[in-house]
DNA sequence: CTATCGATTGTCT
DNA sequence: GACAATCGATAGA
């Protein structure tokens, strides 16, 4: 547990706390503070370009119905991962924050185990090796096994950037019920985003 | 570039 | 039985 303080508050001296209370916040406000986050599994990943935040009181979210079989690690611990299969061919990556809410890892710049990841993938373009949900779970082998796994321990790493880089916000993408909140989040500009803002 | 459509299966009503 | 926090292929402008 520690003393971080939102980055509002400190501007670039930012994330001094990398650890549960990071987490353990408004998942909107985690989801804005990931953008520019360095994330691998098993030294295979890269930067983090984009997020979307789910809350408890959102229609939108795995939980706003309560606690299932499917959505129990979104009521687990912080910093921990939830990962669901989405369209029975997807598995898809999301950091668990506050009870009930966790932040969807929606694209990651690769930068480390690229040849991994074109193996894992075959595409054509290295920018579509992570460029949204389903891409970053094949590229990073994420599945079923990783659900409810704390993110500070192998095989995850985790680290901050030392400043925080320019942010873009926009609706979020793919779903059908409270679309109206601006609640994704992605790195102004980024070639790897899984569509522009 | 945009629009549309099929794939595929765990989960919940 | 319906639906889904997606993707890739394809057709057309």
């Amino acid at each position: 547990m520690g003393d971080y303080i939102g980055a509002a508050q400190i501007g670039e001296l930012y994330r001094l706390q990398w650890d549960d209370s990071f987490f353990a916040r408004d998942a909107v406000t985690v989801a804005a503070d990931l953008i520019g986050a360095e994330f691998a599994v098993s030294e295979v990943g890269g930067i983090i370009v984009e997020t979307e935040a789910y809350l408890p009181d959102d229609a939108a979210s795995h939980s706003f119905t309560g606690a299932t079989n499917r959505n129990r690690s979104m009521f687990g611990p912080p910093a921990h991962a939830y990962v669901y299969l989405s369209y029975g061919l997807h598995w898809c990556l999301n950091f668990v924050c506050l009870p009930g809410s966790a932040v969807l890892i929606r694209a990651i710049e690769p930068r480390w185990g690229l040849e991994t990841m074109r193996e894992r993938r075959r595409v054509s373009q290295d920018r579509l090796l992570c460029s949204g949900p389903g891409r970053v779970g094949q590229a990073l082998a994420i599945g079923k096994e990783e659900d409810g796994l704390p993110l500070d321990r192998k095989p995850f790493r985790l680290s901050p950037t030392a400043k925080r880089p320019p942010v873009s916000a926009g609706l979020r993408v793919g779903i059908s019920k409270a679309v109206e909140h601006p609640w994704r989040f992605g790195l102004e500009n980024s070639p790897f985003l899984s569509r522009n803002f």
